[in-house]
DNA sequence: GGCCATCCAGTAACAACCGA
DNA sequence: TCGGTTGTTACTGGATGGCC
């Protein structure tokens, strides 16, 4: 690494504080992305009106960020971007998902796509490795569970709050891709039944008692996933929770760009969310939320 | 319009894992 | 060791689309 010394007096600073950008920093990014809109680019407009919006809008999120500079979010937010389009680009591969021995098969949007092009069924065997109906119990070993991780979760919440209750196909495919509609379908209902049985007692912690992107545990209004919440199939997190996040705590699921601008759909997720990850990773990606362009998107 | 095939969501049962 | 939690699988029934 370049010695602060041969870096100059001017940029020395600002090097060594980018270097000391830290996750609880990248967290405060999130968020503050999360909270301040993104301006909605006009068809037609002039690039240099989208770019002044933009940085009217890096200097909202900057204001947000405690002990940065302008400057320091801006490159941090322009290594983000530059980061994901790499990714999207495959010129960086998705690291392989913690714990998902069977991420090599879906790890990629392109393969999640892939296996939720109507294929995602048992019928259509979408577990190439054969544990539909077609091999039998004695045949194959009963695949081991890959527990679901709390960002998972997070994405089927951000999914559940997008697309309501029922649609685990467009939640697996857009938000929750590391895993199948099969599998949101079979973690909703565990789900909801864990939030049925939290009004009685609550005896293990698990990762059902997530109730919110935000980790934060809500009082369940959440109806069975045998019957409708409150009347409204799309009563769900977010929208209907008793609690909602106070303003300054925004959600993930809070920041949703415009469709189709250049830097955020592309340095966010299919969740809308900026996918961060600890300094010293490489990628501000991780596999189970990218990417799934737009034009990929079916129904 | 009726029939059929396919897709898809919901549900129950099962097995593995884990904590008290 | 036992019971709770979790993920997977098998099964069922409704919805949808194609064909006659």
């Amino acid at each position: 690494m370049a010695s602060p010394a041969a870096a100059g007096a001017a940029g020395e600073g600002r090097q060594e504080e980018e270097a000391r950008w830290s996750w609880e920093d990248d967290k405060a990014l999130e968020n503050a992305i999360a909270a301040v809109p993104y301006p909605v680019e006009e068809e037609g407009a002039d690039e240099a009106v989208a770019a002044a919006e933009e940085d009217r809008w890096l200097e909202a999120v900057a204001a947000r960020m405690l002990g940065k500079t302008l400057s320091q979010v801006k490159q941090q937010y322009k290594c983000l971007v530059e980061d994901v389009m790499a990714v999207e680009a495959g010129r960086i591969p998705t690291p392989p998902y913690p714990g998902d021995d069977s991420s090599s098969s879906r790890a990629t949007g392109e393969q999640a796509a892939k296996n939720h092009h109507g294929l995602s069924d048992r019928r259509g065997g979408f577990e190439s490795g054969g544990q539909g109906k077609g091999s039998s119990k004695s045949d194959q070993e009963r695949r081991k569970g890959i527990p679901w991780t709390e960002e998972e979760h997070r994405l089927f919440l951000l999914g559940l709050d997008k697309f309501g209750k029922g649609d685990w196909r467009s939640i697996s495919r857009n938000f929750v891709v590391s895993r199948t509609p099969t599998q949101v379908a079979s973690h909703a209902q565990k789900y909801f039944i864990r939030l049925n049985s939290m009004n009685r007692d609550r005896r293990r912690s698990s990762i059902h008692d997530i109730t919110n992107v935000n980790g934060g545990d809500v009082p369940s209004s959440q109806g069975p996933i045998t019957g409708q919440v409150n009347g409204s199939p799309t009563a769900t997190i977010g929208s209907s929770m008793k609690h909602p996040p106070p303003p300054n705590m925004p959600t993930i699921g809070m920041y949703r760009p415009p469709m189709g601008h250049p830097v955020p759909s592309h340095m966010v997720s299919a969740v809308g969310t900026p996918v961060m990850l600890p300094p010293g990773h490489s990628p501000y990606v991780m596999p189970v939320a990218y990417p799934v362009p737009s034009s990929t998107m079916h129904q």
